[in-house]
DNA sequence: TATAATTTGTGCGTATGTATA
DNA sequence: TTATACATACGCACAAATTAT
């Protein structure tokens, strides 16, 4: 529950409450969360703490979010491999807004970038990953 | 400038604003933000606005922000570069707490996870890149 | 098919707290 | 000490998309 004297922010005691639920499992993959208004009402916030609580989640990649439907937990994709030539070299970093787009990413996924001569190939890392290939 | 009729969200304008000074070199690594007031004042907007826009930049990791302080361009930081094991298998994914914790990661930041044989290796990406061990 | 209810999104305002300069 | 600046928390109203009736 909420402790309004722990110090500790408001929407962050319910953002670490919902992801407790989420790694249990009593929220599992494509589940949906409550609703803004039952969080609201179960946790005695007002609507502008439980959006950012929400947003936490969502920006650390755990729930995504749609107009007019429940907010849910983000169920994961099929991977794909993809091999990895011995020279490259491997970052990872958030997508530029035109990588969301490209790849129809949601919030809180990142990009791989595999860097080799000059050239940089990008992956989404929600549905990629790398094999390192000698 | 803003366009209050475009239909793109008056927040998003902003922030698609400051990620192009931020592109083009207007606004360096390291150099400071306009004050909220100040962006309040030039983009028309109100506070709760601007502060998204804010945020935007700070979940892709481009800005950092601190309580008392101008928000900054985020600077890079030193790049190590961590060896992999042939056959290793390579994730990106966004931090739990207690990782963000551990690595003083500001928001935006992923980390790069290397799987080989059930173990995983956890990596910062502000500060870390993998490349196949010789 | 049309309407209403639900749910999340956007935008504004105010007040207060806390860290920095 | 004072002023500046970002952070937290609440409230309201309306818009837009989905779902239920």
């Amino acid at each position: 529950m909420i402790d309004r004297r722990s110090g500790r922010p408001l929407y962050q005691q319910l953002a670490d409450e919902l992801r407790r639920r989420i790694l249990s499992g009593e929220l599992s993959p494509g589940a949906d969360l409550p609703s803004e208004k039952t969080l609201e009402q179960t946790s005695g916030l007002g609507r502008g703490a439980v959006r950012r609580a929400v947003a936490i989640l969502r920006n650390d990649g755990r729930v995504v979010c749609q107009r007019g439907r429940r907010s849910q937990v983000r169920a994961s994709n099929p991977v794909t491999t993809a091999p990895v030539p011995a020279a490259a070299v491997v970052r990872a970093r958030m997508p530029a807004p035109e990588e969301r787009a490209r790849f129809d990413l949601p919030d809180g996924v990142p990009v791989l970038v595999v860097a080799l001569d000059h050239t940089e190939q990008v992956y989404p890392a929600d549905r990629v990953q790398l094999q390192l290939s000698p």
